[in-house]
DNA sequence: TAGATTGTTAATCGATTAACAATC
DNA sequence: TAGATTGTTAATCGATTAACAATC
């Protein structure tokens, strides 16, 4: 990012794959060009807002026309780093990370599914979605000889910190932490936490007070 | 809730069970009271932020204490619903509703998982975690006869809107949807969409910048 | 050209942080 | 009591919305 550049807010950059998924309907549904205005009902936020949004990146749009669906998706994408090629590691093949492998949607998004490690010998050899697990005792050796973007992690919350050290010391960016607690790294390491419980407790909040 | 009060912002809200978290963590490490500048150190938040969020729900310290970890914790967890006994069904025992039903996670934070539904005829009779996966053709009976708060969507997308709203129309008042399309009803209907690609694309994009 | 709609600036709104009096 | 720390008000900051000139 150049210095004349403000930096896009976080709130921005969730965002994104919103607008990203609507589009992509939009696009299965034939839909050539849209205005801010059209994008906002199907979306439910503001008009400004799309537009403020977008503006960030420097605006994608045309007075009078509105913004070419296909154009803008694939700006989108590209924006969001899916044409880059990233490639993924799941470590953890209990339930979590074979329903993750076998997902497949993630594939569908750009990113590439490369290893799969475990610590349990009943698993290991097996194969999900064609790739054969690993012992973890091979990560570091497998690192070192495939380029690896992301680590996905679904090993228990007692393993995970060891895990994600590990991954990160082979150069892997990003992490994605499913375990019931949160990693942190150096700012050059890309950290999602995903908290499923917690995503249940806000659901019970909303359940809560819509009995009031 | 009365008029008088103020409603608490979402972003309050979605913070509560990480508070929860870190007091989880603290009560396991025998720390029997705390200030919010101790919490805020932990937590990497501005004390300030703390008493502001806990002020929504009328404060829970103490001047010159600080707050109580347990009861604090107690509160938290009282305010998000933990103890109602909330009760969620499973639809789709694919590999992420077999994952998220023998995950344990939600049990242990008071939520009681009471069936799991297919339309697989070879999944239909197995049995996850203890519970045997019931038809679909069975919900409505299912849900006449037990209440169910809470409803887990892991069918595929093509089938989710049907799906929920068979459940709505029996009584759930909450859906956590993980189909890559986003759910919505009428706001007595709480709605919580899990879009693990989203976290993904977040994820991708924050490697990108790392890169510049 | 006239109409439509963006890009962008200005106004508003809400959330975060700072400050400090209240009080344990 | 003196020190510590909350609860709460005021100040700041940032994000959203409104408005409109630019322009396709």
């Amino acid at each position: 990012m150049s210095d004349n550049e403000k930096k896009v807010p976080a709130v921005v950059i969730k965002r994104l794959p919103r607008y990203y998924r609507y589009l992509g309907e939009l696009i299965k549904q034939d839909v050539k060009r849209i205005s801010s205005n059209a994008l906002s009902i199907k979306m439910n936020v503001t008009a400004s807002q799309i537009r403020q949004d977008f503006n960030y990146f420097g605006g994608f749009g045309q007075q009078g026309y509105g913004y070419n669906v296909e154009y803008l998706y694939n700006e989108i994408g590209e924006i969001l780093g899916l044409n880059d090629g990233d490639t993924t590691v799941i470590v953890g093949a209990g339930n979590l990370g074979r329903a993750i492998a076998s997902h497949g949607a993630f594939e569908k998004r750009g990113f590439k599914l490369v290893g799969i490690f475990d610590n349990n010998e009943k698993v290991i050899g097996t194969v999900i979605n064609g790739i054969e697990v690993m012992s973890v005792d091979n990560l570091e050796d497998f690192l070192a000889k495939n380029r690896v973007d992301i680590g996905i992690l679904t090993v228990p919350k007692a393993a995970v910190v060891e895990t994600a050290e590990r991954l990160v010391k082979c150069g892997v960016k990003g992490l994605m932490n499913f375990a019931y607690t949160e990693l942190n790294f150096d700012k050059d390491i890309a950290v999602e936490n995903v908290h499923l419980s917690d995503t249940l407790m806000t659901l019970s909040y909303k359940i809560k007070q819509n009995k009031n």
